[in-house]
DNA sequence: TCTCTCCTTGTCAGTCACTGACATTAGCCT
DNA sequence: AGGCTAATGTCAGTGACTGACAAGGAGAGA
């Protein structure tokens, strides 16, 4: 039972994602997911403070990796330059994750509440590198417009790399980053 | 009676923001909101799909003003230029609102669960502008992100214009936009 | 004026997300 | 064995939200 313990939190993840792809977010109980992983609905909340943040638990590695990249760059290098070195140093973790992602990601395109959910997501981690940017130097003004912009570029090219693998990630951030600059 | 009839969906709104501002988002039932405004909880979820819907009203006419803005721009101008007339377009509208709009900020920024659903709007929003600026012939991936990193701009502005009004909100978007124009 | 119809609201019962309080169990340390 | 700690189970309760049905008022038309 000791390895039941330790998992409890894997198999809800793994539980919710199943369920949720077969019926939808909204036709499946946190008691279902529970039930499911051998738990009760009790555990469930323990494990998540809701129902949504079941699928939201990967963004604390992103955002490390993202920050200290940010933190290591060279010194000269403009914030944007350095929000897309940061963007590109992860383009591997993400495409070893493709498999977890996709089905996660079809399930949060499908639902209003997840969706918002995500957004708030991508608003954590948009402020986590503008304070990374500030910490280089970079004006509060600019490091939080240019963290906006590019995440929106960097979400941008996941989801088109997500939804059509054809293309690598690293095409998709290329593509972003160079309509970015067109536009000034 | 038939005042009140017609009156409901305002009463609700002036009535939720009251209660929330005294013992926020979390402290207020529907319920109690609802009687408040002299009717029942049912009749409030009638008018709003969800609890927090109430604080969400406006977007519609803000949507058309920038939106119609961004289809009547010279059609030589580019898509950021667009996207800031557009804006200093809309500045009187919002600060003739700026009494409305400052409680109900405060009782946003005091509430993840709302500042979760703000996302969203501005992400419609956003949205609504890439729209516009297709229509004018703006490429989609340009269009979108230009959307979102005006977007940022805006919604900066306006937050800080919220918080202290000592500069106008003109004055707010020229220094957003200073500040994005000298990211590139 | 009477009546028919539509629109809004009230009423009621039910589901489900989420929480606090307390009991229980498993594994680990001594 | 005995006790400590962390994770889990149990139970009862609150509050957001929904579907079904009834009721009342306003306006259109006979």
């Amino acid at each position: 039972m000791a390895e039941q313990r330790l998992n409890a939190r894997a198999r809800l993840q793994q539980a919710a994602v199943q369920l949720f792809r077969d019926r939808g977010f909204d036709g499946v109980t946190a008691a279902e997911i529970a039930a499911r992983a051998g738990v009760t609905e009790r555990t469930f909340f323990r494990h998540f403070p809701d129902k949504r943040e079941v699928l939201f638990d990967g963004q604390a590695i992103l955002v490390e990796a993202l920050t200290s990249s940010i933190a290591d760059a060279p010194e000269y290098m403009g914030p944007i330059d350095t929000l897309f070195r940061a963007f590109r140093s992860v383009t591997q973790l993400l495409e070893d994750n493709r498999s977890f992602s996709k089905p996660r990601q079809e399930v949060i395109s499908a639902t209003p509440a997840l969706h918002e959910r995500e957004l708030m997501k991508l608003a954590a981690l948009s402020d986590a590198l503008a304070t990374a940017l500030k910490a280089r130097g970079v004006p509060d003004l600019q490091a939080a417009l240019a963290a906006r912009a590019g995440m929106a570029a960097f979400a941008n090219a996941t989801l088109a790399w997500l939804e059509d693998e054809a293309q690598g990630l690293g095409a998709r951030l290329d593509l972003n980053e160079e309509a970015l600059r067109s536009l000034f």
